[in-house]
RNA sequence: GCCGCUAUAGCUCAGUAGGAAGAGCAGCUGAUUUGUAAUCAGCAGGUCGGGGGUUCGAUUCCCUCUAGCGGCUCCA
């Protein structure tokens, strides 16, 4: 007999050999439908796991992570044997499990819609069969027989640790290598869900072999299923690129891949995104700067962009001289900088220029406003001496924390360190890290670190949103850089009356414009507060009659400087009701007898059903309030 | 940039096994003057993404280019 600890700290003896999933069902019988899996010691494994020595044990259910990573993993062996039946010769790779979901790559033909279907056909087959995930460890010899047919397996059967044993799991006449562990049986994964197939490149690297990849995602049941599909299928629905099209912001043309047209109403919320910077700007001690989009190469080689940046950008002959587009608007500050010779007295020095930059993005990668080639940043750059930048890098985050609850966003710090690949002294770059570490512990935020992710010429701190499909994307970001200063040649005289480098900080914090609005179109599903909303209010009269009434209310509205509008009586109230929601006008009045004979107006306010009345007189300075307050509610 | 898919009216989409195209919404005109998410009728609107090929004939089949979509890679 041997003993088990379980997580209520009750201890149970079984005779040595009994699975773990005996042991945890009869332990909690109500909830034991809902073990996938164990952990004993520690360490994951399968309910058939036969315990042959004391320890602790656990259950696996869906609601944790682990739980999640191996139903997902389970679901990707699913797809493989999926695919194996629709098409023998094909030769699986890898199918890990994601946060998601799941994916599989698999070395064979390029996939077809009829393909996939089948797939898919199959995979629910598979899951009504029920068919039993069984462990076997084998030798490598007898593991390297068993995928003779398949170079990829064999690989990881080479690469593996030696002496460590290799497991396989069989499903059916389906083996695949894997760790584990896995669902008791197929049937486990009654929520799966192929989302689609593409074409990825193995490894990841450019030029590799070219794989097909079966992305999908899996739930213990169906109705989890439902659950998440209308879930995603609401995300779509926010999709800003259609939201942008309908409600007449931007719009792209054929001619111009990845360059934006801001139309009228998609302008109105840029120009009161940067009234927003812009307040605070002032209020820091900014000041603001427009430089040239185009420069000769010569300054690019300076800055370093010739160097590392040139594939990306645009660039022009002219005159027999090679000018580049300004993807960036260092350079530009740079050279103000160094116009002339600067004291440390004026330091920090705080430039901001919000100028039009223009990025030769792959053309595979652009995508909506989210990736554009031409693009808008609340940019600056800010010169300061070393024992400045850490107030600096404070006051930044506090302003971004400030920043982003405004807009409802939910937001992620990412610390980006030392690259293989940098320039200047380890031992600066080690301070400058520091630094950065200290100012986000200060302030209190999570964050995540990632080594050797941060710029050739120093590290920085990015911010990341989410858009409503989950595809992360940077927006704002601060850049600590030692580089550009010396490469510009930039001096400061100190108090000590020696010549200085100073230490420049490039930074954004909605990012750009174009990235800003796209993301947060989808957060608000185009429901933008007042502020922000093209049109704040709309008045209806109920008929002709009223017409007057409404007209001197919309411009007595647009003089308290409100973006007000009337909409004409030709169609029913409710028709105009309906296309003001759909408009995502956040207050709508309407004006009939009713409120004539007592100089009310009715109001529907944001999204809500009901309208209410109040007095006419009332209405610009309520609504004024709300947007002054750039709250999302009255 | 790589792989796959897609491209029909302003928008969303139907359609033709190759015989020259249709709906709803939007637009315009008229009637209706409306009480909180779609009033009715009529009209107009398309080189079926561009170019090339096969064919008596191509929106439909083939090639190619462009753009978009989904991934990958990239992303200061």
């Amino acid at each position: 007999m041997i003993e088990v600890r379980l997580p209520d700290d009750s201890r149970r003896s079984v005779p040595r050999g009994t699975g773990v999933g005996e042991i945890l069902r009869t332990w909690a019988p109500d909830r034991a439908k809902k073990f996938l899996a164990a952990r004993f010691e520690g360490s994951p494994v399968d309910l058939e796991f036969r315990l042959l020595g004391p320890g602790a044990l656990a259950p696996v259910t869906f609601e944790e992570r682990l739980g999640k990573e191996i139903l997902h993993h389970s679901a990707a062996h699913l797809v493989a044997k999926a695919v194996m039946e629709v098409i023998p010769e094909a030769r699986p790779t890898v199918g890990p499990g994601t946060e998601e979901g799941f994916h599989y790559d698999f070395d064979v033909r390029p996939l077809t819609p009829d393909d996939f279907d089948a797939i898919r056909t199959a995979a629910h087959r598979i899951v009504a069969g029920r068919e039993p995930f069984r462990r076997e460890e084998l030798s490598r010899e007898a593991a390297l027989d068993l995928f003779k047919s398949n170079p990829h397996k064999i690989r990881y059967i080479e690469e593996a640790t030696p002496g460590e044993p290799i497991s396989v799991y069989r499903t059916g006449d389906w083996a695949d290598l894997c760790r584990g562990p896995h669902v008791p049986d197929t049937g486990w994964i009654a929520g799966i869900h192929l989302l689609g197939f593409s074409a990825v490149t193995q490894g990841g690297e450019a030029g590799g072999l070219t794989l097909q990849r079966i992305r999908g995602v899996a739930f213990p049941t169906r109705e989890e299923l439902a659950s998440y599909l209308s879930l995603r299928k609401e995300a779509e629905a926010r999709d800003h690129r259609a939201l942008g099209q309908r409600l007449e912001l931007f719009m792209f043309v054929e001619e111009g891949p990845g360059f934006p047209f801001w139309l009228p109403r998609g302008m109105v919320i840029v120009r009161e995104l940067e009234r927003f910077v812009m307040e605070h700007l002032r209020a820091d001690g900014y000041s603001e700067v427009r430089t040239p989009l185009l420069f000769a190469q010569s300054v690019f080689e300076t800055s370093g962009h010739w160097e590392h940046y040139r594939a990306d950008m645009f660039l022009s002959a002219i005159e027999n001289r090679v000018f580049g587009v300004k993807p960036m608007n260092c350079p530009g500050s740079m050279l103000i900088f160094r116009s002339r010779a600067r004291s440390y007295r004026e330091l920090p020095l705080r430039l901001a220029e919000f100028a039009p930059l223009h990025r030769l993005e792959a053309s595979g990668t652009i995508h909506g406003m989210t990736r554009v080639r031409e693009l808008v940043q609340d940019d600056a750059h800010l010169f300061v001496t070393e024992e400045q930048v850490e107030a600096e890098v404070r006051s930044l985050l506090a302003w971004i924390e400030q920043a982003f609850s405004t807009f409802r966003l939910a937001w992620s710090y990412e610390l980006s360190t030392r690259p293989k690949e940098f320039l200047g002294e380890p031992a600066v770059w080690d301070r400058a890290e520091a630094t950065l570490k200290r100012c986000l512990d200060g302030s209190g935020v999570p964050y995540r670190v990632s080594p050797g992710e941060g710029a050739f010429y120093g590290p920085k701190i990015d911010i990341h949103l989410k858009d409503s499909m989950g595809r992360s994307w940077q927006t704002g970001t601060i850049q600590l850089d030692y580089q550009m200063p010396l490469r510009f040649h930039l001096e400061y005289q100190g108090a000590d009356g020696q010549l200085h480098a100073p230490i420049v900080i490039h930074r954004t914090i909605l990012g750009s414009f174009e990235r800003f609005v796209g993301i947060l179109l989808e957060h608000t599903a185009g429901r933008l507060p007042p502020w922000l909303s093209p049109t704040q209010i709309r008045v209806l009269p109920v008929g002709e009659r009223h017409a007057e009434a409404a007209r001197a209310l919309v411009q007595k509205l647009t003089a308290l400087g409100l973006r007000a509008e009337l909409s004409v009586s030709e169609e029913t109230l409710g028709k105009r009701v309906r296309t003001a929601e759909m408009d995502r006008v956040p207050y709508i009045a309407v004006l009939g007898d009713r409120e004539l004979a007592d100089a009310s107006v009715s109001l529907r306010a944001a999204g809500r059903k009901e309208a209410v009345s109040l007095p006419a007189a009332e209405l610009g300075d309520r609504i004024l309030d709300t947007v002054r307050r750039r709250a999302f509610e009255a």
